[in-house]
Parts: structure tokens; C-alpha cells; sequence
DNA sequence: ACCTGAACACCGTTCAAGT
DNA sequence: ACCTGAACACCGTTCAAGT
């Protein structure tokens, strides 16, 4: 009977599809989300999902809300407000990191779940003790989440979806692209080469960004 | 008779096609840029278009090379190696500032041009000289730029191409929005809510931005 | 060399209709 | 409440053909 068959459907549900959106982003990247194919993935028809979603753009910001619920907030440690405002952005880190090609989502989103504005409330309030203005504060807060965004989305080697191969005879391409060029004119361009195309140790690229950004911080911080 | 006709189009080339791509992306975004908006614009069918690029990839690389085009290095001076890098940065950000709806395409794109090039080979070279290595000068450099992209498409107000009162009706449903949180929750992110929604010093905005810049730099500059 | 015409395989979305 | 069918207005792109 029905009831026994393995190809029965379950019922769909704003949480499944968006889970299933946001592993199909990290497996073939944003431009495979589309309402059609996370309809054929579920067996459904296209319209099935407006029931689910108001239009694409909801489904884009179910991605980015799962990715935000995903961010494991520190307690608030009893460290200076630097070393405070570490410990935030690596939890922040933690949780995007596994997805290089949907970070791109997050950014103009953070306002539009409750992970995210708890996010927002927990930077801007530690700013805001640290001396910054309500202004400032805001600003430098969503600075930092963008600069988050950037380190994982552009680290080198990483910013692809593609096969060994294919991935190698891009590489290939572009190592040629850059030989090619004369030394007397790119010759800081040439020594780096090798580093446009892959990180051969993530942990300290990460490590220091991070550092840049408590940095950066440290340095508008007024008086 | 047909050459004295005001409509008489004038032949398509690859620098007009892209000035017109530009042009279009500064108006109305990125999405607007399509192959056959392009085309009807110039009155001609969408088509032709592949005669002066190999397809709409090649037609947003065209866009971001105007733009690369467009950054003014000043002469190396003899100030320190921070000073000379402000100056650079300052450039780049002055050749951005105008294409807020554009600025997404450059940060992948640097080594697709060769005002990218010159500019990326810049940029290293400077970190070089101040005692970078070159992986950690190539991945400071590229995040560099992308900061600059990020201060420039996410500073508030800036991020859409409205009408006046389209834009109203969104700020108003923002506020709306922030209002209904509960201050007990959220008092940092109430505090600061209008400068969400618009910045009201563009010149210190992104002054305070490059002082990040510069002092993240100095920050992870080894030794 | 430069452009057109017709065609294909995709999109997001609306609207009425089924159960 | 939840999903389908048919239709519409868009995309990018290929391929053969015109001048």
C-alpha cells in the first residue's frame, strides 16, 4: 500500500526546505537555489513552496536565519572589553565557516532573525561599554560582521564549488595568466602567485584576520 | 533619408557596451544588468551582444575594469609605509565611492584587468617593503580591498536604488520594526536604530573606516 | 567583421483550481 | 491547510544565416 512505499513524500515544511536550501548552497553554491530545483529535490511542483515561503528572497533569508541560529554566543566573560569582543567574533567565525558559499547572504539579513539581532545587540552593546558612540558603535558592528563574511568567503582556494579536476585546470589557468606577466613589472605580484590560489594553513589565515579586526578596532576606539 | 535620422545607431563596440553596463548598474543595480536590457538599450538584438563578449561574464568583467580603470595611484611618496598605504587605500576608495551598486564585481575580479593588476602588484609591494612575507602581504592585500568594497556597499542608506518615497516606506517599516523589540532585550540596538537606516557623514564614515583599515595593518604586521 | 532570427532550456511568479 | 496545472514574462545561450 501507500503508506509502505519508500518514495513517499513526508509532509514539506518551512524548516525542511530550508535546510535542505541551505545544504544545497554549501554543495553547489547560491546560484543552484532555486525555487525549481528545491522543488524537483523534494519532489514537489515549484508552487508547492509558496505555500512555505512569500517568494524566493524568504527562502534566500530561511539560509542566512539557520546559519545565524547556528552561532553559539560566549557567556560574558569577566575579560577587558577586547578580549571580549574576540571571543564574540570567533563564535561568529565558527558558525559561518562551514559555509563559504552562503556567508554571502548573511550581511544585508542580520536584522531579519532573532539570532541575528541578538548577535547585533550582544557587538554593538560591548562597543557601546567600550566607550563608543551609538553611532560608532552600530557601524564598526556591522563592519565586523562583514569582515567576517570576507575572510571566509575569500580565502584563497576556497571561493569555488567544482570538481578536483576542474578545480585544477583553473589553477592551472591562472598560475599561467600570472607567469606570463613580466617580472620588472609585477614582481611582488609573481613571488605571491602560489598564494592566490590556495592557504596551506586556514587556522593562522583565520587566527589572523582576527586580529586585524580587534586591531582595527582597538585603533577607532575613541579617546 | 536614413543618415540624416536622429535614430540612426551608431556601431556597437566593446567600451561603449561596457560604459553602458556601468551606467546601468549605477541606476538601477546589478540585477538590472542582463544581456537583453543591454541590448534593447541599444536598440539592437540581444544577440550582438556575443560578437564583443564571450557572454555576460565577460560583460560584468568589462564593468569592474572600467571601475579599476578609474583608481588614480598617487606618485610613491616618501612617507612611512602606513602613511603611503592610507594614501593608496584612499584612492581605491575614491575610484568606488561612485558605483555603491556595482562594487561587488571588483573584489573577484582584481587580477582580471590590468589596472587590477597594477593595483594588486601596489599593494603587495608596499606590505612587502614593510615587512610582510608574501602570503601574509597577498591575503592582507586582498582583504584590503574587499574591506573597501564592503565599506562602500554597506554603508547605511546606500544599499538600494529606490524612489524617495519607496525608500521612505521601507525606512518606515524598519523603524517600525525595531520599535516593537523589547528594550529590556535589545537597548544597544534601540539606542542606535536611526543609524541603521542613514548615515549622516558620509566623510567621516569612511575616514574612521580607512583608520581601521590602516591600523588592523599595523596590527598584524609581523615583527 | 558585425549583426539578425529562431529556438532551447532555464528562471520567478500569479491565479484559479483541486483535495 | 496544503498542493497542483496552466500560463506569463522574463533569463542566458547556441547555431545557422544574413550583409
Amino acid at each position: 500500500m501507500a503508506s509502505a512505499s519508500s518514495t513517499t513524500r513526508e509532509r514539506l515544511s518551512r524548516e525542511t526546505l530550508a535546510a535542505g536550501a541551505l545544504a544545497l548552497a554549501d554543495r553547489e553554491g547560491l546560484e543552484a537555489v532555486t525555487i525549481r530545483r528545491l522543488a524537483t529535490d523534494k519532489s514537489v511542483t515549484p508552487m508547492a513552496l509558496y505555500w512555505h515561503f512569500k517568494d524566493k528572497d524568504a527562502v534566500l533569508d530561511g539560509i542566512a536565519e539557520q546559519i545565524f541560529d547556528s552561532v553559539v554566543l560566549p557567556e560574558p566573560s569577566t575579560g577587558d572589553w577586547d578580549e571580549q569582543l574576540r571571543e564574540v567574533l570567533d563564535a561568529v567565525l565558527a558558525a559561518i565557516r562551514p559555509h563559504p558559499l552562503a556567508a554571502d547572504l548573511l550581511a544585508p539579513r542580520v536584522m531579519k532573525s532573532v539570532a541575528g539581532l541578538v548577535l547585533a545587540e550582544r557587538v554593538i552593546g560591548m562597543l557601546r561599554r567600550a566607550g563608543f558612540s551609538p553611532q560608532q558603535a552600530s557601524q564598526t558592528a556591522s563592519f565586523l560582521l562583514c569582515s567576517i563574511v570576507t575572510l571566509v568567503t575569500s580565502e584563497p582556494g576556497k571561493q569555488t564549488n567544482l570538481t578536483a579536476e576542474d578545480q585544477e585546470n583553473l589553477d592551472r589557468g591562472k598560475r599561467a595568466q600570472l607567469a606570463s606577466l613580466d617580472p620588472k613589472l609585477f614582481p611582488s605580484l609573481l613571488e605571491s602567485a602560489e598564494f592566490f590560489l590556495y592557504c596551506d594553513d586556514e587556522d593562522t589565515y583565520f587566527a589572523r584576520g582576527m586580529d586585524f579586526l580587534v586591531d582595527g578596532t582597538r585603533g577607532v576606539r575613541p579617546s
